[in-house]
DNA sequence: TCTCGATTGACAGCATACTTACAATATGGA
DNA sequence: TCCATATTGTAAGTATGCTGTCAATCGAGA
């Protein structure tokens, strides 16, 4: 490995950056990092996930999580509640305010997930897809948060 | 983006933070992390470099790239030395445990490095590589840092 | 019912990443 | 030579991302 830059390892460290940058740089208006949409996205659809759930939804820290979600209850796009049948978790719950943002936001992210891709030609592009969700998945229980989407539901109200 | 999980920032984090675990985990026995490794490599590559440039090298960001010196001079793998000629730079060198600890961390290294790929077939690997190899360089100048590799070799002594 | 083990959110501590700012120093042009 | 401008390292501030630990709480089994 005399060189660093032909290392996967390398290269998705690269490529993880490019893609904060670019999101950052179409989503500078709203002032939402990546991670924070992401949560919001999952709030939205899991309405009163409660924090740890929601690290196991979308492979997130649940330390980082806990910041994340303090956050944006202070930028006000979710709210905590206690949960009625027990006393340690939170529920999370999109404002109002932060539905608004979410509907606002999504062209300005859509357009950054394609500026990502774009320098590739459109068959690369499905490609490179492809074979990047098949190697998430298949290293899923190398990462430190595993993805547990199921799993996660499985304790939840879940009528849908 | 309904979904977070087909977006390729949403992939590309997730692969990187995999990258992560896969490396910390094989080189856990040498408590270096991935992005000292890296510095470690190119100073190695290229002796007597200063912060700035070794920056531009690796196309990490500058102000990061100072702590990470600190944390690498406070082990002991390299040394900074005062710049004849300029002032304000200091001069990075590997020290002689520096490039043992170099010596002995690749093999481990390599194999963090196959581990990531493992999963994919052959032909695949070689496939999502050469993508991703394009992808970065074709969007090196969304990223924050870009990589500079040639300019900033132009300023040094150069001798190779 | 009581207790032990697991879960939850919170916190401390370390390591990237990036932004802005600043003092010391260099450099090029008037 | 002098001065406006640029560069370098550093620092402060914010945001992930991870490791631990801890108290409060929960749940299951004796």
């Amino acid at each position: 490995m005399d060189a660093v830059y032909t290392a996967p390892g390398y290269l998705f460290r690269r490529m993880q950056q490019i893609a904060v940058a670019i999101f950052v740089e179409e989503c500078k208006a709203y002032d939402l990092t990546p991670v924070q949409y992401a949560s919001l996205v999952s709030i939205r659809t899991h309405p009163g996930i409660d924090a740890t759930r929601l690290s196991a939804v979308i492979a997130f820290d649940r330390s980082t999580l806990g910041s994340v979600i303090e956050r944006l209850e202070a930028k006000a796009y979710i709210e905590r509640k206690p949960s009625p049948g027990d006393k340690r978790t939170k529920l999370l719950y999109l404002t109002r305010s932060g539905a608004a943002l979410l509907r606002d936001i999504i062209p300005s992210v859509e357009r950054a997930q394609a500026r990502i891709l774009q320098p590739l030609k459109p068959a690369d592009r499905k490609t490179l897809m492809a074979l990047l969700t098949q190697l998430v998945d298949l290293n899923n229980e190398a990462s430190r948060v595993p993805l547990r989407a199921e799993d996660a539901l499985e304790h939840l109200g879940k009528s849908g």
